[in-house]
DNA sequence: ACAGTGTACGAAATCGGTTACATATTGTTT
DNA sequence: AAACAATATGTAACCGATTTCGTACACTGT
């Protein structure tokens, strides 16, 4: 189909051999300056570019990482794949993206395809941290960097403290007066949600306040989610006064069933996420959140993963733990049960 | 470093040659189906999976295709970045992503990287559809789709009817009643933006109503610009009684800003936008937009690919039109401009 | 018995780069 | 003047697959 122009033929527009043309490329080896000069031109004139494919053949390095994440539809991993991807541009690397789905099966697959593209290392949110996935990991060989992922694991990771997220919105709640906090959890089963799970326990039990079984629910990390969860506490006969989501997407999805049969928040009731996201902000109430830097998760990563691929760090796995913040905003208020019993 | 088993390991060990593995494994030419079984043996003991990278090599397919978007925290874009890497899962490609940051040079930056990386394909969602970028992309001569990019291009080419959303909008603010009317744009300079704008311009002109110059600005395609255009718009004098907005995210900050400020929305002022994203639903008042099915975009792009790709259809560009429908909901009511002015 | 056809497999070239090794010229040191 | 280092370039093997071409055998029909 399309014949690209090859090293050979700059070799011999420019009167030379293909290895030197590949010295001057590469600027390692000798080459005299008018030879330099006269590649150069024939370069720019055939508009040359080497072919990353052959280049990785022989060299066995892609400069091509996977990056697989559960639901890039999530702004916190659309904003860091976001991040990432102009991080290793810089650096001379390209990204083949992935979308798990938060999906088991299909983080398999996924990292299948990534050996068989022969990927330089894997950044991986992983939701299922399961063995066989750790097992697979460590098959294909290539440095990895979990991200989010809260299991201890032989690889590099990035991740919050643990567990502190859910534990500073709770203890916020804790501080305004509540004591009917409920907790809408994300999908079961994975390290993350878990660690969010503990960060709510901690606080409540911390402060001595005890858990009611039908205020602990668990559904998934997206706002449908959220939204079935809303419905749930909304039905109660004795509902919360607050209720800690596992993240944004669940708040927002939570907010809106709420509002939609009539409670004001934060008057009747107080919400609060994780994660800080754009659209939680612009909404009204606008939602009391923890930051969870992005930036910060992708730049760690990129790093990470960097010195693995340079040998510039060769240790034992490290823990890269990003600091958060509360944000208060408008969806959490002192409780105002007493008036509403009376 | 790691050294992967290649094809002739896999000969080896089942007493074969590589031509004859190839020949198993790409289901092409004969081969016996006891040594069929021994081949698959191996492969399976060892876990081998050809080297993509070879095979690209050889074949001069990458299996793999570039997708550009301006933006992957847009919504839009990243539910259908989502999709368009499962549609090309299943069909056995891998896509490197980008975001152009809706920069020119950026664009350009990443189709040099995407020339070299010999990817088969681009996915282009350009916003400066610039002739230095046809050039360039016909220079590259690989098929190419561009999305959401309105100008007349010689490729294929997935994108809305053209002025239709806004326009959409916009009649819809008309049937309403109002009369003052103002449009806080996109981008200007790209083409969706200008696309955009006209929609809105030629719903007025069709109702007869006077465009006023200070009621039409355009800044970007992002909430901070809906808050700046937002923060300018109260501070008119005689403030307009609806903002059409060019997207769900400058609605969302014009929204936030019009709130901040004590208008009530709709009852002071209706407001809608552009691309149905989750979270204009999530907030209140929900906004009223245009969906703007990024299953469908995303869908056709890579059917329109793979055709090009496979030599199915090797015609003319084509223009695959996506339909759209205004959705209404709580942020436009009719205008009570007169009891405010009494 | 022989040509023709379908089946089964291998040797070796090839894709477009990189690199170990060899060669040649020039400059510098003893 | 001989020895050595630095500079400048080329030859050819190699990365791991695919593919062309060729060989060999087993049938089948005449």
């Amino acid at each position: 189909m399309k014949k690209s122009v090859t090293i050979r033929d700059i070799a011999r527009e420019a009167g030379v051999s293909s290895t030197t043309v590949s010295r001057y490329l590469n600027q390692n080896g000798y080459v005299d300056a008018q030879t330099a000069e006269r590649i150069r031109a024939v370069v720019e004139q055939f508009n040359y570019r080497p072919s990353r494919i052959a280049q990785s053949l022989k060299t066995r390095e892609s400069h091509n990482l996977a990056l697989i994440v559960p639901d890039i539809q999530n702004p916190f991993y659309s904003s860091m794949a976001n991040k990432i991807q102009n991080l290793l541009l810089r650096e001379g690397y390209t990204a083949t993206f992935f979308d798990s789905g938060a999906d088991f099966q299909r983080e398999m697959t996924c990292l299948g395809v990534a050996e068989s593209i022969g990927a330089d290392g894997i950044l991986f949110a992983s939701v299922s941290s399961r063995r066989i996935i750790l097992n697979e990991l460590e098959r294909i060989g290539v440095p990895v960097v979990m991200i989010n992922s809260y299991d201890a694991c032989p690889f590099d990771s990035v991740h919050g403290v643990r567990s502190e997220s859910t534990y500073l919105t709770t203890r916020h709640l804790i501080e305004l007066g509540h004591r009917e906090i409920a907790f809408a959890g994300g999908t079961p089963g994975t390290a993350i949600a878990q660690s969010r799970k503990n960060g709510y326990l901690n606080a409540m039990q911390e402060a001595g306040l005890p858990v009611r079984r039908d205020y602990l629910i668990e559904m998934g990390f997206d706002s449908e989610s959220g939204r079935k969860c809303g419905t749930y506490f909304s039905a109660l006969f004795q509902m919360p006064t607050a209720i800690c989501c596992a993240n944004d997407l669940v708040a927002l999805g939570m907010l809106q069933v709420l509002i939609e049969r009539g409670f004001q928040v934060p008057q009747d009731i107080s919400i609060t996420g994780v994660d800080n996201i754009e659209y939680g902000d612009l909404c009204s109430p606008p939602l009391t959140s923890v930051i969870n830097d992005s930036g910060e998760f992708a730049k760690m990563a990129v790093k990470a993963l960097m010195e693995r691929l340079r040998g510039s760090y060769t240790g034992a796995p490290r823990e890269f733990l990003i600091p958060r913040r509360l944000v208060v905003r408008g969806s959490t208020a002192q409780p105002q049960r007493k008036e509403q019993e009376a």
